[in-house]
Order: C-alpha cells, then sequence, then structure tokens
RNA sequence: GGCCCAUUCGUCUAUCGGUUAGGACAUCAGGUUUUCAUCCUGGAAAGAGGGGUUCGACUCCCCUAUGGGCUACCA
C-alpha cells in the first residue's frame, strides 16, 4: 500500500475562507490517521489574482489552528520536491505540455480572448471542444508552417487538451461513489498560456500532484465537475497507475437563505468566516477573525470538524489526536452544511470551561492591561473561578467582571426605582457598622453574619441583598455577593456602600 | 440552457430494510441561583412529493420538485 501523502493546495488571493480551512483540517486529519504526509503547496499560476502577504496568512492560519505542515511551504524543512510554489515552477511544466503535444493530445489555438467572447455570442452554448474546434484557430486547423510562423512571430497562444468526444470518464471519489461523465460535455481546457510562460490549475495541479507522490487528493465539492479532466489528463500522460484517490468534500453553505458561505455572510450576520483578521492590501478593506474575535484555535478545529463529518458516537468535544484516531472519509456527508455559527460559540464555551483558571486568567490579564487595569494573579484567578462559567470568550469576562476592580460611577436607575426604598439608606448605614465589625472576611463567615443580623432585625432577606448588589455592582447582576465582597475587600465594600448612601437619590 | 452532486427536527447530524426515528445547537416550560448569567430537568420539533422493489422502506431503484456546484487564457 502506498504511503499517504495529500496536500492542502490553496491559491494565494486574499484570506483562506472558513471553508478552505475545513478542507485543509480534514486532509491534515486523514494524513495523520494513516502516519501519512500533509504538504501545503501555493497554487499560484494566476499572477493577476495574487495578493501579497495572502501566502503567509494561510501559513499563520494552519499554524495558530494545529494543522501542522509536513513538507512543503511554511514546513520546518521544506522537503524533496522543492519548490512548492508553482510560480516557481515554471520550467517543470513545460516537458509536459510538450509531451501532450508530441502525442498529439493536444494543440495550440491562437484563437484571441476577443475573438471567443464573438464566437460565444455567435453560437449559443459555445463550447470549444470537438465539435468546434475545427471551427478556430489552431494547429488542427492551420498549417504546421503557418503555426511555426505565428508562433516567431510572437503571437501569443494556448496550448489546449484535445478531448475525444463522446467516451465515458468514470471518476471513483471516496465520498461519492462513481461518478460518471460524458466527455463530450468536458470543453478542450487551456493547458498552458504563452503569455507569461505557465500552466492553468488544471495542468500544474496534476503534473504536481504526480511529482509530489500524492496518495489522495481531499477538495472541496466545487471540484468535482472538474474532476473528468483530471482523469483524463492521468490518462494522456500515462499516469493512471499512480493516479490519486479523489475524495470531493461538501460545501459550507449561507446559515440562511442558499448558496456557498461568504464573507458578506459573514458581514450581514456578524460572525467571521476566516481564521484571522485580514485586510485587504489594495482595497484596505478589514475582514474580522476567529483568533480575534476570542476563540480558541481548539474550539474553531472541533466546530469544523463536526461540520459534514461525525464519528458516528454522541460525542461532541474532540481534541486534535482524538480526530485524528476517528476520522474516516467514510463518514463524510454528501451534502452541504449550513454554517451554524450559534453552535461555533457553544464549543467556544465548552474549551472555555475545560481550561484552567490559571490559563484563563493570564489571557484575561493581558486584556485588564490592555484597559489600565493591574490586577494581582491570584486575584484575577479568584474573579475568573467565579465568573468563568457565565461567558462564551475570554473577552466577555470583562463585561462579566469589571465591578471586581471598579467602583461603580452610576447606578442602574430601574434597579434603583426597584429596590432602593426609603428604609434603604439607614439599613446600609447599619451593615456597614457591622461589615465593619468583622475580621475575617471570607465569604462564609460574612454571609452567615450578615444573615444572623438580617434575621435578628426582621427585615426582609431580599430588601437588603439586592440593595447591597446594587451598591456594589451598580446593577442587578454578577456572582454571590458575599464571594464578590471577600475579593474586593473590606475596606472597598465600605467605601462603596457610603458612596451608594451618599448618591443615589440625590 | 447543459452537466454533475445532494435532499431526516429551524440548524449540524445518528440510522448503513424491521427503532416509541437518537443526540447536539437554537427555542419553549419548570427548577436552582432571593440578582443576572450559568447549570439541571422536561417539552415541542424531521424522513420533499409520486411511483416501484420487498413480508416490510427514511434506508434500494425510477420520475418529479427543490437546493447546491461547475460551465474563463480563475483557482
Amino acid at each position: 500500500m502506498r504511503k499517504v501523502r495529500v496536500r492542502f493546495a490553496p491559491s494565494p488571493t486574499g484570506a483562506l475562507h472558513i471553508g478552505g480551512v475545513r478542507t485543509a483540517l480534514y486532509n491534515y486529519l486523514f494524513a495523520k490517521k494513516h502516519g501519512g504526509d500533509m504538504l501545503l503547496r501555493i497554487e499560484d499560476t494566476d499572477s493577476a489574482r495574487f495578493v501579497p502577504g495572502a501566502e503567509a496568512y494561510i501559513v499563520e492560519s494552519l499554524s495558530w489552528l494545529g494543522i501542522k505542515i509536513d513538507e512543503g511551504v511554511g514546513a520546518e524543512s521544506v522537503g524533496p520536491h522543492a519548490p512548492y510554489r508553482q510560480s516557481e515552477r515554471k520550467a517543470i511544466y513545460r516537458k509536459y505540455v510538450d509531451q501532450l503535444l508530441n502525442d498529439d493530445l493536444a494543440y495550440i489555438a491562437f484563437d484571441t480572448p476577443a475573438e471567443l467572447d464573438a464566437k460565444r455570442l455567435e453560437i449559443a452554448n459555445f463550447q470549444y471542444d470537438a465539435k468546434t474546434r475545427e471551427l478556430m484557430t489552431n494547429s488542427l486547423t492551420l498549417s504546421s508552417d503557418e503555426v511555426e510562423n505565428r508562433i516567431a512571430n510572437g503571437d501569443q497562444y494556448v496550448v489546449r487538451i484535445k478531448v475525444a468526444a463522446n467516451e465515458e470518464i468514470k471518476v471513483q471519489d471516496l465520498i461519492r461513489g462513481e461518478v460518471v461523465f460524458n466527455s463530450s460535455v468536458i470543453d478542450d481546457k487551456v493547458l498552458f498560456k504563452s503569455s507569461d510562460e505557465l500552466p492553468t490549475y488544471h495542468l500544474a495541479n496534476v503534473v504536481d500532484d504526480y511529482l509530489m507522490q500524492i496518495s489522495h487528493v481531499i477538495r472541496g465539492e466545487e471540484w468535482l465537475p472538474s474532476a473528468p479532466l483530471h482523469v483524463l489528463l492521468y490518462k494522456y500522460l500515462g499516469w493512471t497507475e499512480v493516479m490519486p484517490q479523489f475524495a470531493h468534500l461538501p460545501l459550507l453553505l449561507k446559515p440562511d437563505g442558499n448558496g456557498k458561505l461568504s464573507k458578506r455572510d459573514g458581514d450581514r450576520l456578524g460572525f467571521p468566516v476566516f481564521p484571522l483578521d485580514w485586510t485587504d492590501p489594495k482595497s484596505g478593506e478589514k475582514s474580522s477573525g476567529y483568533r480575534e474575535a476570542g476563540y480558541f484555535p481548539e474550539a474553531v478545529v472541533n466546530f469544523l470538524s463536526l461540520l459534514g463529518w461525525n464519528p458516528g458516537t454522541e460525542q461532541e468535544i474532540f481534541s486534535m489526536q482524538e480526530l485524528i484516531d476517528l476520522f474516516s472519509l467514510d463518514r463524510v456527508s454528501k451534502s452541504g452544511a449550513k454554517f451554524d455559527y450559534e453552535k461555533g460559540k457553544w464549543f467556544n464555551h465548552k474549551y472555555l470551561q475545560l481550561m484552567s483558571n490559571d490559563e484563563v486568567a493570564s489571557i484575561f490579564q493581558t486584556i485588564l492591561f490592555g484597559k489600565q487595569v493591574v490586577a494581582d494573579i491570584t486575584k484575577v484567578e479568584k474573579i475568573v473561578s467565579l465568573v468563568k462559567e457565565r461567558a462564551n470568550f475570554v473577552n466577555e469576562l470583562w463585561g462579566q467582571s469589571s465591578f471586581f476592580f471598579q467602583a461603580p460611577t452610576e447606578y442602574d436607575a430601574k434597579t434603583v426605582q426597584k429596590r432602593w426604598k426609603t428604609e434603604t439608606p439607614s439599613q446600609m448605614e447599619e451593615l456597614i457598622q457591622l461589615l465593619n465589625s468583622i475580621d475575617n472576611f471570607a465569604a462564609e463567615n460574612a454571609e452567615n453574619l450578615v444573615k444572623e443580623w438580617i434575621a435578628a432585625k426582621e427585615y426582609n432577606m431580599g430588601g437588603i441583598m439586592n440593595a447591597f448588589r446594587l451598591s456594589i455592582v451598580g446593577e442587578p447582576k454578577g456572582p454571590h455577593m458575599f464571594d464578590i465582597i471577600e475579593v474586593i475587600g473590606k475596606v472597598e465594600t465600605i467605601t462603596r456602600l457610603q458612596n451608594a448612601i451618599n448618591t443615589i437619590n440625590n
């Protein structure tokens, strides 16, 4: 059995889409499951669409997510098939173009884009193929002298594959089974263009997969229609024996309505569709990423892994290693999955709860620094333990705990109206007296003493506690009152109570 | 238009001919928390339609419908 070698082969045309991330993830899981290699190859044969920074973005994204590249761009050691950028492999492809030309399996065509457009207008559903190639300007209709003259003359040309009419082409897909195409629906695709001496995607992809000994091609479903062309290329080049196995993944769809998930959906519905923040170098347009939105990479990986695959059990939370152990292409679903952002948040919530308080505290502390809040790490850790379960993201912790660090500057009007009665100020004065006399401010002790006082005075428990909370927090929210005052301490507690008495209703 | 792929609760999905069609997210109702949130318990919620095949179809086949992808000198 052949060594498993898979590749992720994006084009550096912008930020890596979350669907692409999932494709990379599935490739990675499959490779690691079978002890194989994961390659990263950059498919930049279209210089017009090249975007600076996109490649670095892709590498950083995969690294953040914990998808390790064994070979190619971004790998620790580049590998035996370098270079792994197609633009740097220019010299390699020409040989195979010539081979196809010599074997009469491809031909040279001179039709300009304008002429092709004209043909499309002239003939409805025009396709450059066995039926129409005789009508066009190419090496099949021109004399060989004429062809040579034109090339010598500097005329631009392309090399097209010569697809035979009406033959069955079978694609074996690991997810979908056998898919049969009729060769007549495939056009004579351009394989190479003289303008930049570069192959197009199809040829470069097949040649590189062959040379890099790729065993499995795992890619998005949008490639299924061109799979028969690729099968044909393997056949024409004499490589059928080592042709990789194909697996076409279902697409990620819009959360609402229909269609492929796009950047616009993220903007419209308010969630990231990219792993990392990205600013388009040309337009300056910004897109938000999962990392900066506060997601843990493990949560994103877990979430994406289950969008189109599941192990058949009711387990929901998986480490990368568990995913590797469990992954199997025959458990990948066939139909597209609508992107359910709410579930993504839930995954992050789960991972936040799983993370230890000191880990969360150290992340939270950097957020606190950004807010000019300096706090001892043990105090931050204690606060994290009290509010962590309320949050989906570390960056939500501030909203849940700011009152630990800052006294309220205003008091929620509705709560004041509801909880601050005429007798409240004098009760709070009494509470101050009581708290002042307590030496052990640990939550349990303070709670017992305060409750005893309330009972002895026959005060209303809710009336006291809610006014107390309003004084300390400023709003009707937050964890257990006595946990809060234990953290902020006696002096601060009394200060806040006094401040509330002085401020509210004045 | 043509070709290809797909179709189970609102969403992600389990089921690989015989099940009260299961789980999760979201939602609703109770409970806990004298706050808010969390959490716990429970409820509602699905086989696109029509034909076959079969003792028996969500499951296999065909048709229809719907959705999606592709249809460039882009990937």
